[in-house]
DNA sequence: TGATGCAGGGTTAACGTTAATCTTATAATT
DNA sequence: AATTATAAGATTAACGTTAACCCTGCATCA
């Protein structure tokens, strides 16, 4: 029913490997030749049928990607710059989301590594029996993308996680704050952890007692910052400071602190983390770490194309910088938060 | 290097025809023997060739969806939609995301196509030649989602787009508006072109003139608003509400309106459209059109996979219907307006 | 002038899986 | 007991493309 390159071949007189071949750009063929074959294509309206050409090449152009949550906008950040590099190299890109969702993670995987994909990159959970089996024993040459897996190193391509985390929270308590409530992110994947350890270890170094009143879990999404300040307010827990898993969260938590007739930064300053495109345009402007959305994805896949072109090429973890944004969510000063004005 | 097959066969002495039968869950084989060749197939690391599989049946589990700008949010909610029902059928999503340019939505498509999908959902542009002509001729079921194409008919499913920017123009003339400044979307869109003839109508309806100088051409992005309402206040266009081409640029839109000391509703109302998860907490939130999003998804892939079912199926258009949604960027009724106060 | 090289193209044999068709032993039927 | 049906598995032939190798004729060179 669909044209193939015989039907091109009967058409065009040629034997069906000239044919392969004009529409390959393939070696040495007349440019007559090769422009009658494709002219003759087109008008047939031939489509490769690219699992016969994968079978036989064993190999094909297409990256795979696996996105943890792809309703968060940063992953499409993170996309961006991945795209363009994966182009001009001349592959293609196809994505897959799990949910977070350790199975669907495994079961993609071994999606890409069943259609031959170049490479993968992967937004993966930190624990997951089979997932780990799958990354100990895969061929296929792959890279976490701002995450890390327990067990496996020298796959990924971080941002300084804990670290950022850190500085927020001391930024926070150079301020004079003592009460700093941490919403925490989705559980199993390797940002939360690390990011509230960051947090945890602020606190420790100055002498802060740690309360665990003022660590919220969540899943990370903007309804869970909106619910946890709810929650947080009816308990009363008197904080002065919200430090967010992300931005979204932030994001939630403004709403949520803006309809209880607090003020920010004025009453009670908020952190994001992500630094999202729309985060600048929050309303009030959100203070937060920037990670280098673009960047992130743009080093992951020249990375990984290293390694899908040599082999051989030894794995090795990669870290990138983050920076602190103050925009109007936080005080500028410690004086403007005892003033209480902004 | 990978194992085959015929690995599994020699290993547990069966035929390879009965290894593939036992790992498709195919037909009778006696349990033992199906149970001995998965747990061989597992332990040797077994992944299945998927492109010789296809080759050889012809057409795969998958479904193709083409996204014209999945740094929106809104393709976020309408995939939802459609990945829990296409699992449950069994269908695996492949996700392609063109920036709304006609090139990379030809090539994507020819791209599916000679990956024999069994189906694909797209947002395409409104007008390409190339892109239509294979939308006439290709034989692979397909939809699009939430946007029509020039010239090609029965293959929609849409939300009112026309209808939906009336009513929202309708509901601030009726409020007093004379002056709506409209921020049009990307052009070659459907969902561009029939909202604004939608403003346009309401605007012709009440005998209000169309005056150019409101009517703003962006790319629909959150920037796009905040630039074009600077712009337009630097102008001194004297508009009193802006309805927007979505609830992206409707973002922008507050923030810039804000940072000029704008009061949103009381100096000015803004509306958006799409109802995207984060307008409820945006400050103000955000009145808006609700498309149902996740319906939106869902009815596609439904819709696709009767298609895919039986490919004698007629195709026809589907038209979703939408609601305004009142929040805190608009007024409530017009006696607010004229107080100024909410 | 004969050998040589190469441009331009043809032949043939895979790639790994699945579907259609066979085979055989055992169970069911009359 | 002879026939038929069936369960369980084996054989064989594709699927459409590409890569390795082979062929031919003309131009080039000593």
């Amino acid at each position: 029913m669909s044209v193939l390159l015989k039907d091109i071949a009967e058409k065009t007189g040629f034997s069906i490997n000239t044919v392969s071949r004009a529409l390959r750009d393939d070696k040495k063929l007349s440019e007559s030749t090769r422009k009658t074959i494709r002219e003759t294509a087109e008008m047939m309206g031939y489509v490769r049928n690219s699992a016969a050409a994968l079978m036989r090449k064993g190999t094909s152009n297409e990256i795979g990607i696996i996105s943890g949550d792809s309703s968060n906008p940063f992953f499409a950040e993170v996309v961006r710059g991945i795209e363009e590099t994966a182009k001009q190299a001349g592959f293609r890109i196809l994505l897959l989301n799990t949910d977070e969702d350790p199975e669907r993670e495994a079961d993609y995987m071994k999606m890409f590594v069943s259609m031959k994909v170049a490479g993968i990159l992967i937004v993966p959970v930190f624990h997951d029996d089979m997932c780990q089996k799958i990354y100990r024993t895969i061929s296929v040459p792959y890279y976490f993308v701002g995450r890390h897996v327990e067990g496996i190193t020298g796959h990924s391509i971080l941002h300084s996680d804990i670290q950022s985390q850190y500085d927020v929270t001391q930024s926070l308590i150079n301020k004079g704050h003592r009460r700093i409530l941490y919403i925490v992110g989705p559980e199993n994947i390797s940002n939360t952890i690390d990011r509230l350890n960051g947090y945890l270890k602020a606190l420790d170094n100055n002498g802060i007692p740690r309360d665990p009143d003022l660590i919220i879990r969540t899943n990370g999404h903007i309804e869970d910052g909106f619910a946890s300040i709810n929650r947080a307010l009816n308990r009363s827990l008197n904080f002065t400071a919200v430090a967010c898993f992300n931005d979204l969260v932030a994001m939630g938590a403004i709403k949520a602190l803006s309809e209880n007739n607090y003020r920010v930064p004025e009453d009670i300053e908020v952190f994001g983390f992500d630094n999202l495109y729309i985060s600048q345009f929050m309303q009030p402007s959100l203070s937060t770490v920037d990670v280098p959305k673009f960047a992130l994805g743009k080093i992951a896949i020249e990375t990984l194309l290293r390694h899908i072109d040599d082999p051989q090429l030894p794995y090795d973890d990669i870290n990138l910088n983050t920076r602190l944004i103050y925009r109007k969510s936080s005080a500028r000063n410690r004086l403007s938060l005892k003033e209480g004005s902004l």
